[in-house]
DNA sequence: GCGCTTCCATGACTTGAAAGAATGCTCGCC
DNA sequence: GGCGAGCATTCTTTCAAGTCATGGAAGCGC
């Protein structure tokens, strides 16, 4: 017996044969891609199906179909063949320059966090160009083409590389005009006077914020729900209503005096901003460079 | 120039030889695993290096590591070849009897409705063997060996083949006892007598459903807020309040009468139950047996 | 310091798996 | 019924990949 060490893989060139003659349903034009002739194809198919000692097709002289097993392998086969092409051309093409960094950003985390700081980053590596995609679904990195992602929840990625950015502190904010109109935000009670501006994907924060201070929750008045922190914001700055933001995000425009905080409570939010990127990724130079130059940003 | 019709692909044999060595960090054990000599592996690496004009590894005389852009591949091929050597012995060890068909099923769901389907599934097929795994997380079919999975959601899966099985109807219910008790539910007022029970990751269905149903929020007094649907259930069932569940999840307990409804109202739930598979997977015939079988249950 | 071992690189030679060329077979089509 | 298209098969050939042998560099024990 032979002696089985390390992996059970049949010959790979047979397997990029497959692939080929799957793709075109025809051991002739499979042949002509890979240069080679309509009879090295159908050999080589021929000796992967004695190896597996699975039929992938089934043969009618002048035409041939996959199995339901060929079909299965052949998903899988065409899967990890994508997948090593796109590393390679990854990986010619990034030879010399640096190339492109695709972050995949959350809309209101980029706009108010991220952009602005990527200036100082262009400064700094001039050698790398930026794409910046607004995605907030599921990661996928080998068809998506995004190195690496900034997403909200709790590190719960598996099969990722995680990099804790920021948690959250939740504070509230009004328009200043509401402070100087005639009910000032003074106390937790003195809310019941205005209306309170809520974010849809989370819509229970403020029942959590007024028990976090320990206040007792009242009947309130309800302003809009929006989608967006960043339309949150903007109906905040309007003086739409009063707003529980994260903090970070409205700091620019409580210095610029387009925003009053009324309490000085901070709480925390329910999450935490974290960089997401899969372990192949995470090798590439401007991966790493961006990674550590955003961390420093955090320092 | 060179057609270039087709792939971009290095040689796989180098590939192979390549990840093994990584593997190892050593040219010598990877030409042992190979079943090769060591000049062997190490020029094969050497002309994938220069088919890549990328260096893999650094070589300092007794000692090899890999470089960034060898790590990058190396995580790369290995997935591949993971894959590959995954489906591979997928097929051969699958080639005559048809195996073990791996479920991955949302806890409530599957005990209270899958679970008591299968023995006529068992009956009908008995050379499929089962596994069933409760699984709410990341769906990976590759890692898990997971065949197929029964998730809720709105059908926002990529990359996977999904059939929607149903959608919920939400509805009121409560232990006969509470019926029977000094404040028996005869209207949507009547409801603020009793507890609410929530479930903690939809907060919301209690609002939802007032809203639906035309009534009036009013203070509420809130049962317990549980983690799984078969707790709310058990809650219901032992008095603790006034539930609101998916009705194909309570027909049983109310036909036996555990639970009544006291309103006749069905409001449309946040989502439906989907069967989730990936491409290569609903290849098998196990697996198209049994989502044949499951979409025959629900006509 | 010196021999011994380990591990990778390389040049020269060898080999067999995969490629090519030619032919046969089957089937559909004009 | 002859023709062409497409896969299988047999025989021959070739070159990519492998072996063998050797060299060099570095670590290790004494």
């Amino acid at each position: 017996m032979l002696a089985m060490r390390g992996r059970l893989l049949p010959s790979l060139n047979a397997i990029r044969t497959f692939e080929a003659v799957a793709r075109y349903n025809s051991f002739t034009r499979a042949a002509e891609e890979l240069n080679v002739t309509q009879s090295a194809a159908s050999r080589l198919v021929r000796s992967l199906e004695e190896y597996l000692q699975v039929p992938l097709f089934t043969r009618q002289s002048r035409r041939i179909e996959l199995t339901d097993q060929g079909r299965f392998y052949n998903e899988l086969v065409r899967d990890s063949l994508d997948l090593i092409e796109a590393g390679t051309v990854e990986l010619i093409s990034s030879k010399e320059g640096k190339g492109t960094l695709s972050i995949g950003m959350l809309p209101t985390f980029g706009t108010r966090w991220l952009v602005p700081r990527l200036p100082s980053f262009q400064e700094a590596h001039p050698e790398i160009s930026l794409n910046i995609i607004s995605s907030d679904g599921q990661l996928d990195f080998t068809k998506e083409r995004i190195d690496v992602a900034i997403r909200f929840g709790h590190g719960e990625w598996s099969d990722a590389i995680v990099d804790p950015l920021m948690s959250e502190e939740i504070m509230v904010v009004c328009s200043p005009r509401l402070m100087e109109g005639k009910y000032p935000i003074t106390s937790y009670d003195s809310l019941r006077h205005h209306r309170l501006i809520r974010h849809s994907t989370r819509p229970n924060s403020w029942e959590h914020w007024f028990r976090s201070v320990g206040a007792h929750r009242e009947d309130q008045q309800w302003g809009p729900t929006l989608e967006h922190f960043f339309m949150v914001i903007q109906a905040a700055i309007a003086g739409l209503g009063v707003a529980l933001l994260p903090s970070f995000l409205v700091e620019d425009d409580i210095r610029s005096g387009n925003l009053v905080t009324p309490f000085t409570d901070r709480i925390s939010g329910p999450g935490a901003y974290y960089l997401v990127t899969s372990a192949a990724k995470s090798e590439l130079p401007r991966v790493k460079i961006f990674r550590q130059w955003l961390l420093a940003q955090l320092a």
